[in-house]
RNA sequence: GCCCGGUUGGCGGAAUUGGUAUACGCGUUCGACUUAAAAUCGAAUGGAGAAAUCCAUAUGAGUUCAAGUCUCAUACCGGGCACCA
């Protein structure tokens, strides 16, 4: 008898996979089903594979076999998200480059990845710090500006002064920095913008098209935020004077029907328009407001939710009813969103009622709250009759809404207008370890995109990676490098690197041929494999998964792509906690080693299984030193079945029922992705085969169900069985068992339960008199009471109603 | 504040269409094997009760022959957004 010895056979199967390239994609093949399923690629890190990683993979991997035992053609490649600020960082502190040091951490990954077992083409590597990789980054760019998507604005950004570079919308988490933790700042600077907004309408109606969890689909709809309103022109009336030239402000508003009760405007501090409205008395207090509102970092801004704000010394003309409207300066504006100023309505908005309370400003009713309200705010910002608003009162607020903006816009002052929270998309870094963005300056400063031909733009090499408050990247220190000659001009080139988030918001179809040295992606590759049927992921719910939604719609727009939406089916996994239930930090030391797991001699067949086991894959979970003992006993007595002695062999007819129901329960709970259940199940089958003995088909039909999770086992019992591993098929009549327990309820308690031939099933009459029959039954049955008798269709029981 | 989730034994969790609540695993207890221990195998394990039986899926109501599952309210926990006009 053999014992089993997980490190033994585990190495062993991974040699012949890896030598026999068994996981290798096969070739486009329209005559047969394929599947294409991808992880969310990893950023390399120094400290290597985490449990976290392996639960993201392994999901990925059992669905992968499940797919390859059914004979379809599989594509699962996997590769490497390498740009990024640790190794940036480690070089400054270390002075090892990121090339160098991030080589390492690569090789560590692909050992670490490796010793999983995981169906991995391995000839499809990607790692988005290739030059061979980034050129095509840079290619993309260069389409993106080619179509005006890609563009230079001067404005304020996100600012993070620990790391030294500024921060797209998405990247900025409670006003701080999402990867130092560090309070973000405004500083006014010329950068590089995706145009995601030109994409945001799509992008929100078409999210609900792809098999995504409703959690992410709602996050990215909040995220676009479409707010369907009108702009509205104020004029401006100053001192009187009708010379004509005063300037105008425009405000964007959902509530066009309270145009009646605004009774004063508020100004973004950013606004341009402040300086022309301030005069002699307002000038010098104003502008002082304004400085101190930009020097404050976001969260100060945040924080303080005390309204603060100064009157211009100017006023606007209400369209609609001709008063005259203060204008005020106040930081609750936002400079970004619609045209950073709005039209204040204190009686029905909670901000302007907190500013026009403090600043003892007017408040105006014009929507008269329903009766039947629950709403007691003070200030009532729901649907009404409207009151004080000339020919429109008495109608309802909700009616009235459009008429009103044709009637502004009759005026010549109104227009319908939609808005969004989302902003383009922020992608210049003055880091050094990015791919550098493909332009150069002439010497009157016009952008001139690099030649594709001279792509890519590889990072020269330096000495000193410390960024500072230039605003400038590290590349900038690297003379000769800064000096190209584009058509026979000498220029300069720019020295910011692009997001990392750019680099991944390509790499699926990447990976559909990656070593293509003619395109970014293979038309014919990307058409048969793409898009990705199964992306697992348990992060970047908006970022990435924004971007890579853009960059799609984008490409198919210039016929690269032939569909809309990059993933169908999005897996969005929990995270796996401590033993104590806190997040796994160095910290705190108590981080879980998915290698130190393997090593101890549980092995990777364990670790995998057990990741599966740990409960519903988009729960978090916490790590169980104990149970993870309770998943190798079980393998230990999947092995000791076929190769121990303490089962006794049976007949392959004997089980027929326990082996067809557990492929039905297997495949079923595949498909609809309870990996934990699947695990149970197969739990059971072998504790139920130890009491009754199994035939040589039993412990087949485990073999291949179990390889999804713990593939180097079972390929060890089906070499020795000389099985193949294709994934099998349940027969509907050998479903049921010909004796089934009928239970008994009397007024939906449970008073018995009997054993009945299974063709009793059918017949209903037969089932009632056994049930009446049943001696506990008549101590709650009087037979002359019983009002019916319910018999459901999908349940082996009995009601008797009483 | 707003928008999503969630709450089932000592613990992780199962219950797919409203139909036997607590599958499976951990832990605990007992037994077999052993000089002994570990490992392994087997049995028991929601609470109360001698038993019949009764009570239990966060709390309270409702719908139904039947509710962990549907409806309404409340509490607590987690996540997302957060002055977006």
């Amino acid at each position: 008898m053999e014992r089993y010895d997980p490190l033994k056979i585990e190495a062993k199967w991974q040699k012949i996979w890896e030598t026999d390239k068994t996981y290798q994609a096969g070739k486009p093949d329209e005559s047969k089903p394929k599947k294409y399923c991808a992880e969310m690629f990893p950023y390399p890190s120094g400290a290597g594979l985490h449990v976290g990683h392996v639960r993201n993979f392994t999901i990925v991997d059992v669905l992968t076999r499940f797919y390859l035992q059914q004979e379809m053609n599989v594509l699962r490649p996997f590769g490497y998200d390498n740009f990024g600020l640790p190794a940036e960082n480690y070089a400054i502190k270390t002075g090892i480059s990121p090339q160098e040091a991030t080589t390492t951490n690569i090789q560590n990954f692909r050992k670490q990845a490796k010793k999983l077992g995981y169906a991995i083409d391995w000839d499809r590597e990607i790692n988005t710090s290739d030059p061979e990789y980034y050129k095509w980054t840079q290619w993309c760019f260069l389409q993106l500006y080619k179509k005006g998507l890609a563009y230079q604005k001067e404005s304020y950004q996100w600012w993070c002064p620990v790391d030294q570079t500024v921060l797209a919308n998405e990247q900025v988490e409670n006003g701080k920095c999402w990867r130092c933790g560090h309070e973000v700042e405004k500083k006014k600077m010329k950068q590089w913008f995706f145009k995601i907004t030109e994409y945001a309408d799509e992008l929100l109606d078409s999210i609900d098209e792809v098999e995504w969890p409703e959690k992410i689909k709602i996050m990215q709809k909040n995220w676009i935020g479409r707010s369907k309103g009108a702009e509205i022109t104020f004029g401006v009336d100053q001192d009187g004077d009708n010379m004509g030239d005063e300037p105008k402000i425009t405000v964007f508003t959902t509530r066009p029907d309270t145009i009646f009760g605004v009774t004063f405007l508020v100004l973004a501090p950013e606004n341009e328009l402040i300086h022309t409205l301030v005069n002699a008395d307002t000038r010098e207090k104003v502008e002082s407001y304004c400085r101190a509102a930009l020097r404050k970092s976001e969260i100060e801004r945040q924080e303080n939710k005390e309204k603060t704000g100064v009157f211009t010394g100017s006023y606007a003309i209400n369209p609609a009813t001709g008063k005259k409207l203060p204008i005020w300066v106040a930081d609750y504006v936002l400079s970004g969103y619609g045209t950073g100023a709005i039209m204040a309505v204190p009686a029905h908005d909670e901000r302007d009622f907190e500013f026009a309370e403090k600043f003892d400003l007017p408040i105006q009713l014009v929507v008269e709250k329903p009766e039947d309200s629950t709403d007691d705010d003070q200030c009532y910002h729901g649907e009404g009759t409207l009151v004080n608003s000339g020919e429109y009162s008495g109608r309802k607020s909700s009616e009235v809404r459009e008429e009103i903006v044709a009637w502004l816009e009759a005026m010549g002052v109104g227009r319908t207008k939609v808005t969004y929270r989302m902003r383009d998309w922020l992608i210049s870094r003055q880091r050094y370890w990015g791919c550098p963005i493909p332009v150069a300056y002439d010497r009157e400063g016009n952008i001139h995109p690099i030649p594709e031909d001279q792509l890519p733009v590889m990072h020269p090499a330096i000495q000193d990676y410390q960024p500072d408050d230039s605003g400038r990247s590290p590349l900038a220190k690297a003379e000769d490098w800064l000096k190209v000659t584009i058509n026979g001009e000498e220029m300069t080139r720019e020295t910011d690197t692009l997001d990392g988030y750019a680099c991944s918001s390509w790499y699926l179809w990447r990976y559909t041929s990656p070593h293509d040295q003619l395109a970014a992606w293979d038309p014919e590759a990307v058409k048969y494999w793409a898009p990705t049927d199964i992306y697992v992921g348990g992060d970047h719910a908006v970022a990435h998964l924004l971007y890579i939604r853009f960059w799609c719609k984008f490409f198919a727009d210039q016929g690269l792509l032939p569909f809309r939406e990059p993933i169908k089916k999005l897996l969005y996994n929990g995270y796996i906690n401590a033993p104590d239930g806190k997040k796994m930090s160095k910290s705190k030391g108590n981080v879980i080693d998915p290698l130190e797991v393997i090593d101890s001699g549980y092995g990777a067949d364990t670790l995998r299984t057990y990741e599966m086991f740990i409960g519903p894959y988009d729960q978090d979970a916490a790590w169980s030193t104990e149970a993870i003992g309770g998943v190798y006993r079980f393998l230990n007595r999947c092995w000791n079945l076929n190769f121990g002695s303490e089962v006794p062999r049976v007949d392959d007819a004997q089980n027929v029922v326990l082996r067809n129901k557990v492929i039905k329960k297997t495949t079923d709970d595949l498909y609809r992705n309870s990996f934990n259940t699947v695990v149970a199940g197969l739990m059971e089958y072998v504790n139920q085969l130890y009491k009754v003995g199994a035939g040589e088909a039993d412990i087949i039909v485990l073999a291949k169900l179990l390889k999804p999770f713990a593939p180097h086992l079972a390929s060890e019992i089906l070499e020795k069985l000389g099985a193949d591993d294709v994934w099998p098929k349940w027969d509907e009549q050998y479903l049921t068992d010909d004796v089934v327990e009928v239970v008994v309820q009397v007024n939906g308690k449970l008073r018995a339960r009997l054993q009945v031939e299974s063709d009793a099933l059918e017949d209903q009459e037969k089932l009632q008199a056994l049930a009446i029959a049943d001696s506990n039954v008549q101590k709650f049955v009087d037979p002359a009471k019983i009002k019916k008798i319910i018999i459901p269709k999908h349940a082996k029981l009995v009601n008797i109603v009483v």
